[in-house]
DNA sequence: TTTTATTGATTGAGCAGTCAATCAAGAATA
DNA sequence: TATTCTTGATTGACTGCTCAATCAATAAAA
């Protein structure tokens, strides 16, 4: 056979391509030709290997969400406190890996594409869920579970927030103020919340 | 037919037919061929009337800008207290007239729309200045100038995300929680919060 | 008749996806 | 060792379609 095993190495390096043409522009509109060009290589074999442009995103999707479960995971591990694990949870969402404009842009362009397809709703709604469970489940051990979940709730929403203004914002984007801003609202909860 | 004076007329049509196609789409991939034909005019009538698509979403944009500054002037003038003047604010932002599905789903793509269109980047920062100076001058007068500005920021933030996440549920947005959200957050700092 | 409104037809560009053909590396054969 | 096979890797060229934009023609006021 030829160079064999080339596939992994390609695939690998057609969705590194892929979320480098949709961060740049900004968009899903990216060609095929844009990445695989982006990625050294010809068009028909991204088609070769992926099936399909919308097979390319789903799975360049995933590997961000896979990436992002790492992440989380290697965070989560060397925290020990409860409070250093809602910290890490924040913290890693904002972390240089996952705040490069560019993954931020892809991000925000896939919120989109959910609304057009259900496959990247449910690979958003595992996203959202895991987040709203890791937080959940670390402030469980800090106050009642009714607060922990409402809390919850406006941090992964605040995180949101701060992640969308970001990818607008023209500088360069300020992680430690976003993680500042969701941990004074965690904190602040955490200290004076009766109630919600 | 040329009844005198379609000119305004035809342009609110298409417009409104433009949020209508953008929100059930959830995107801006929609053509100019289904908007026209949703208003119930030729795509040759658009491209006469708009001079193009690009500025026929700007228009769509400035509507709606303009529909949600007419709808927060509306409830700024019949709050008489600070703390009504906040919630009207809030408020605003959820209300049935900007919470249609629709609505949100057009408001997401131009998020993302902005990312390549400077004019668009333009007009969605002068929402969220606008947002944020409203927040911040009534809050003024509940706590001091550096709070005020920072529990707006976050207040704004929120709202963004609260928006992003409510675009993707599946089951009819909740306005009423996520007003009470927000006003939670505010009025939790307000009460607790020393420093930032 | 001049102006405004309106459209169907047309054009030209761009793009996803397909296909037949080529290339090269390893395996089998002699 | 030299000579075919075999097969994954890879591409250029092509197809069929979609769409924004343009234009010439028509209809109704003014």
């Amino acid at each position: 056979m030829p160079k064999i095993g080339m596939e992994p190495l390609r695939k690998r390096a057609l969705i590194d391509a892929a979320i480098r043409a949709i961060g740049d522009r900004g968009s899903l509109d990216v060609t095929v030709a844009q990445i695989a060009q982006e990625a050294g290589v010809s068009a028909a074999l991204a088609h070769h290997y992926f099936g399909g442009k919308e097979q390319l995103f789903l799975a360049t999707m995933r590997h961000l969400l896979t990436e992002l479960g790492q992440d989380l995971r290697s965070a989560l591990h060397q925290a020990t406190t409860p409070a250093a694990r809602v910290a890490a949870v924040i913290a890693v969402n904002f972390s240089a890996s996952q705040f490069a404009p560019q993954t931020v842009a892809a991000w925000l362009t896939f919120y989109i594409h959910a609304q057009q397809s259900e496959e990247t709703r449910r690979l958003l709604r595992v996203y959202a869920r895991r987040l709203h469970s890791n937080l959940a489940h670390a402030l469980c051990q800090l106050t009642d579970r009714a607060s922990a979940v409402a809390i919850a709730e406006g941090a992964g929403a605040l995180i949101d927030g701060l992640y969308i203004r970001h990818a607008l914002r023209n500088g360069a984007p300020d992680a430690v103020a976003a993680i500042a801003l969701v941990e004074d609202y965690v904190a602040t909860k955490l200290a004076c919340g009766r109630k919600a």
